[in-house]
DNA sequence: ATCATCCATCGAAGAACGTCAATATAGACA
DNA sequence: TGTCTATATTGACGTTCTTCGATGGATGAT
């Protein structure tokens, strides 16, 4: 039995003012999931970071190179980075002393495709 | 002259560990804005919302249809409530005594278009 | 070996956020 | 008018987030 039809027989008087559900409703731990993904692009520094990202030729960027548009001090520049790579947005390849971050394939659009399960 | 060019410009020391800019990054207001758009699906309990207002079959939902399942006080709900309908995913209508919620046709996919120009 | 450079981590300060109880508002009904 | 119900707003509290300076680790150059 669907969780929408568990809703609707578990509580009838409140059916007065609402209309049944359609279809499943996503989970509290899929919720969790999918708002920590949208959490990690809801900084506009990390929007401009993607963005910065995606525009380099080779999809490749130090950190030198973020800092100075961003305006923002070296530890903060990478605070973000990590919390991007943490939600599946970037790579990480370390080359000598520079740090070199890539955007990983497709992760924007399955971002998007989430969006269409909602 | 686009923004890209004027940064390589700008700083011809840093070119030693970085490579150019291929296209126009976004601006730090269209980033503020983008941002404010994904924080408002950058919490578990708003995401719940969404699902549960687009799970009903004429895609209204009042606000006694969400604290049950929610599990949250009435006010937290009529909180995340008003935080999706300023981000444009949500509209209220009221009859009578009751707050209708329902999907803004289209705000999720535009918010999926989004990501392809990041 | 020493020094300089690039980056990550730590710790702290201030701001923003999520939550609730209490209160306010507005409509329905007697 | 008065009461009841559904929702919005306010004020407060604890948590999380963003940011920075200071520090540490690792690599390249002299």
């Amino acid at each position: 039995m669907p969780v929408a039809e568990l809703l609707r027989a578990t509580d009838v008087s409140a059916a007065a003012c609402c209309s049944p559900l359609s279809k499943e409703t996503i989970s509290a731990a899929d919720a969790e999931s999918v708002a920590r993904t949208f959490k990690a692009l809801g900084d506009p520094t990390r929007v401009r970071i993607l963005s910065i990202v995606a525009s380099h030729a080779d999809q490749e960027t130090c950190v030198c190179d973020l800092q100075e548009p961003l305006e923002l001090s070296q530890p903060t520049v990478s605070h973000h980075l990590k919390i991007l790579m943490d939600a599946g947005f970037l790579t990480r390849s370390k080359r000598g002393t520079w740090a070199y971050y890539a955007l990983v394939p497709g992760s924007l659009d399955s971002v998007a495709g989430v969006l269409s399960t909602v």
